[in-house]
DNA sequence: TCGTATACTGACCAGTCAGTCATTTGACGA
DNA sequence: TCGTCAAATGACTGACTGGTCAGTATACGA
């Protein structure tokens, strides 16, 4: 039975540290304490234990946003939560996540492999909790009038940018450092970067 | 001599369709209509190539931020322009600006490889002007007080990333499309979100 | 103890591709 | 026309790897 799980256990530590055209089944297998045709016993071929390795991932995500929109609170709150629970997990499956985005930003390519448009769907599975709070957010006037799905994207891309391009060199280690980093990036896109002009300016 | 720009040429070509593993020197010669022999005449091997291949995409950018940041007006109407410019060069550029981006985030897996470091290095190259320019927004007191570097790369996180998922679905054609598309980005990073919450509610 | 079924194994196969090098091409000066 | 040489070539090599499958090990019921 969870020789299925070890198998994906070490897929996802190879794949992680190579990607997925220079893991090899063989270093899988070997990971594995297997022997490579074992790994065919259980998947039906690279791609397939690929998408098991990856699924991993999605779930977690889609969890996170799932629990923490369905918290009282404001829009805002929420987005706070998902955030620090999402940047907790990547900086403890760094390396994975890495990977995982990687490669579903691959998909551009291959349209053809069907793995490719399940990626993509799970994505709106994972944003789907995250819209539809944004989306009550409109409602309720806390958040301006939009395309929520456009800005969910844009605030799923600025988190996982955040982290690939930037945390290599401010891991953050404390939960101080995390709820900084968190705050920085909910006070950019809620807030914007711009000073607010309302109505202290010199004169009007 | 141009035989040179050539080859580079082709390979923007194969590298954008196939990516860096994917891609093969028989295809790249093919296409430049050079025997694969002749590549080595002047490249020392396919990560030569590559890196040849990611300079123009670089270079294209850090012109594209230099100028931009060197015409008048306030921080945001140079960070509009910028956007613009990126917008359309993406547009046009679709597959190559999708794998220059791809393979650049592959560094982090790499580290040991140097043309990952210099990938590193050149995307410090771009983002310097406008790192520049946001400081002096600063003390222009336009933009809140932050780490200028820290929040270029979330702008260029918001606006790559923005291209990478959502543009294959709304590739803007006209430039009406492309000024609704920046508006939207810029209004996200400098304005936020969130409703603003100053003075005019029910009460104080 | 033996027979059977299930799971595991790793040598092997076929395909691929980066990189090499002996040969060919062709430009040019004598 | 011929000799020379730099540039181009593409068949070849060696290394690699996804996937296969005949053979082996193990567990278990009779």
């Amino acid at each position: 039975m969870h020789r299925h799980v070890e198998i994906v256990e070490a897929a996802c530590n190879v794949f992680a540290e190579k990607g997925f055209e220079r893991a090899t089944l063989e270093e899988i297998a070997e990971r594995a304490e297997y022997g490579k045709g074992t790994l065919y016993n259980y998947f039906k071929n690279k791609e397939d234990l690929y998408a098991a390795a990856m699924q991993r991932v999605f779930d977690v995500f889609r969890e996170i946003a799932v629990e923490t929109c369905a918290e009282p609170g404001t829009t805002r709150d929420c987005f706070v939560e998902y955030t620090r629970r999402a940047v907790v997990y990547y900086r403890d499956h760094y390396a994975l996540c890495h990977m995982v985005m990687i490669e579903f930003l691959e998909q551009g390519r291959n349209n053809a492999s069907e793995i490719r448009a399940i990626q993509r769907q799970q994505v709106d599975t994972i944003n789907e909790p995250l819209v539809t709070r944004m989306r009550r957010g409109m409602k309720d006037g806390e958040i301006r009038r939009g395309d929520a799905r456009t800005l969910v994207a844009l605030f799923m891309g600025l988190v996982d940018h955040f982290y690939l391009h930037l945390s290599r060199e401010q891991i953050p280690e404390t939960d101080r450092e995390i709820q900084q980093q968190v705050n920085m990036l909910i006070a950019v896109f809620f807030d914007g970067i711009a000073v607010p002009t309302p109505m202290k300016p010199k004169r009007a």
